[in-house]
DNA sequence: AGCGATTGGTAAAAGCTTTTCTCAAGCCAC
DNA sequence: GTGGCTTGAGAAAAGCTTTTACCAATCGCT
């Protein structure tokens, strides 16, 4: 203990923290001293008695942590500023797990939960609706008056379809995932509010495969081709730029493929590499985590969805040019 | 405070902590009333008694979480028992930001740090040698007298060339990544060792395009071409199956292709799907987390590097059948 | 019936900070 | 020179739990 080292227990305290009364000179003195045995104060101590831990719990059910990592990420990174970690618990959709993970967490006495996933539509199979911590959802369906974020697939979609027609595309094909997804939906409301009705819509699954096979059945089809692609996600394009290419169909020049999510080890890796769109899910995580903050710090929170805008990335598997930025 | 629901502050937590003498009775009905209340005591205020605080960090700099998420799983698994929660800190190479990461933890009195990265063969941007906490080293190196986990690159690379061997392949090429990584070079000693140098071994990148680019040198050379290749990581073994379908190259009629790290999202979407070598993280991960609770807890623990060994995955790349398990 | 032993429970301390209250000393002004 | 301030520092309480020490009452035995 510093006060081993000069003064009262109390007095080291008041110095260290900019408080109280005292000479000046103590007080610097204290401090140097504190700096020169690396005191630092005990955070359980400090915790039980301003009833704050500077610690947050991130609960999440996506394994492979495709969404969880970007998120993640932006809730660390603007949360260290502020002096608070993060618990990252992965529940893997059991329910039991879920509970115990969040019990310990309020054990722990943390000021706050982030509940993220990987999918707009589904909750976490926990109840956090009663806590008496304040709780935020990111990437996940929330609860009556809670306040969420998550990204604007709408806005989204129709940036890469807008982005298609930019470069020239009029006769544009949606290949994507279960029509039950409610990001399937969304994103297949907006390009059909773009593009119109003219191209059908291809629902499947999440893989390469589909949009292989996707790309088959298109093409099978008598008529004229599309000239464009937008997949509902990146592993669809990557398949389906890979089909294309199997047929001869040259990418971009003939045909122009774009993705969504920006997943980096797909879009980066496919041939020619794929113009997408990004989620941004780093800021969301950066804004939950503020968000999480002000309602532990007793700030006040507008309830609601707030929708995060999407980000084109320019790559080369539609030709035209990215945005001088 | 469940001593408002019958007896003493003190009686009560004896009663649910099963400690000290009273009558059977009042435990059962202390315990009773706490469970339906829904009380939990404190961990904070235990911790500071205890000086166990049932916390532990993760730090990291595996941006991706290719590494990382498997071994948090794994740790996070082994340690809910026991009622331990995880910190996890993502420090991207950036030393300032690790040792705020470092001081948090310390000041949250975490009971031990692992440490862990994307490479067998180099540090994490700060020294964690001189903590007053147990530190464990898990994919990453450790330092002098720490206990380390590590993956055994060489046996699991024996196991990728015996099993090419097994399925009747004789010229196996070896194509990898840079010559400077340590796992590159262990992967290399136990291929030629099981291999000999009859065929050449390739180093390059990471990268699936490394892995085309391979497979033409290789297949541009004069002379019988090889009938299997044992790529370095399963981005490599992607990129050459890709170069070999586009040859017209057989996998696995002609060749058999195998691969490294059962990466599920390149390991199975590709075509055919990959067999590989996995490195058994989130065991990994579990065996790291139960040894800093042991250190935590005071028990001996061997300081050393403890290599664990890797499992063939056996999909469709190779030929061959999946031993019976 | 009386004494020691056992039983069932409570009071208190400790763990580390922060905060509020108190106190002694020094200062100024009259 | 003395009364009222200001100043600088320390004492104490609070926050919640566990543990040790303690005390009153009951029990068993002769």
């Amino acid at each position: 203990m510093a006060a081993a080292a000069g003064v009262s227990i109390s007095t080291a305290s008041k110095a260290l923290n900019d408080t109280g009364r005292m000479g000046a000179e103590t007080r610097e003195r204290v401090k140097r001293i504190a700096g020169e045995i690396g005191y630092r104060p005990n955070a359980l101590a400090r915790g039980l008695l301003s009833k704050r831990s500077f610690t947050i719990g991130l609960l999440t059910n996506d394994t492979y942590g495709r969404f969880t990592l970007p998120v993640m990420a932006g809730i660390s990174d603007a949360l260290v500023d502020h002096g608070v970690s993060v618990f990252l618990c992965a529940i893997e959709d059991d329910p039991a797990l879920a509970q115990i993970h969040v019990d310990a967490m309020l054990d722990k006495q943390v000021d706050g939960i982030i509940a993220t996933g990987k999918r707009l539509d589904r909750r976490l199979p926990v109840d956090l609706s009663n806590l008496h911590v304040p709780v935020v959802y990111a990437f996940t369906e929330g609860t009556q008056n809670s306040v969420t974020f998550r990204s604007d697939d709408e806005q989204g979609a129709r940036l890469a379809v807008e982005w298609l027609a930019k470069v020239g595309r009029r006769r544009i094909a949606h290949i994507t995932g279960p029509e039950e997804f409610f990001s399937v939906r969304e994103r297949a409301g907006a390009y059909h509010a773009v593009a119109g009705h003219r191209e059908p819509v291809l629902y499947g699954v999440w893989s390469e495969s589909w949009g292989h096979e996707a790309v088959e059945q298109l093409w099978k089809r008598p008529g004229e081709k599309p000239d464009a692609l937008f997949c509902g996600n990146d592993q669809i394009a990557r398949g389906a730029a890979d089909a294309l290419r199997e047929r001869g169909v040259k990418v971009p020049q003939d045909v122009s493929v774009i993705g969504f999510d920006n997943w980096e080890i797909v879009a980066a890796q496919t041939r020619p590499p794929l113009t997408t769109v990004d989620m941004e899910l780093k800021e969301l995580g950066r804004q939950a985590g503020l968000t999480v903050l002000a309602l532990a710090e007793g700030r006040p929170v507008e309830p609601g969805v707030r929708k995060l805008p999407c980000r084109l990335i320019v790559r080369q598997s539609c030709g035209g040019k990215a945005p001088t930025e």
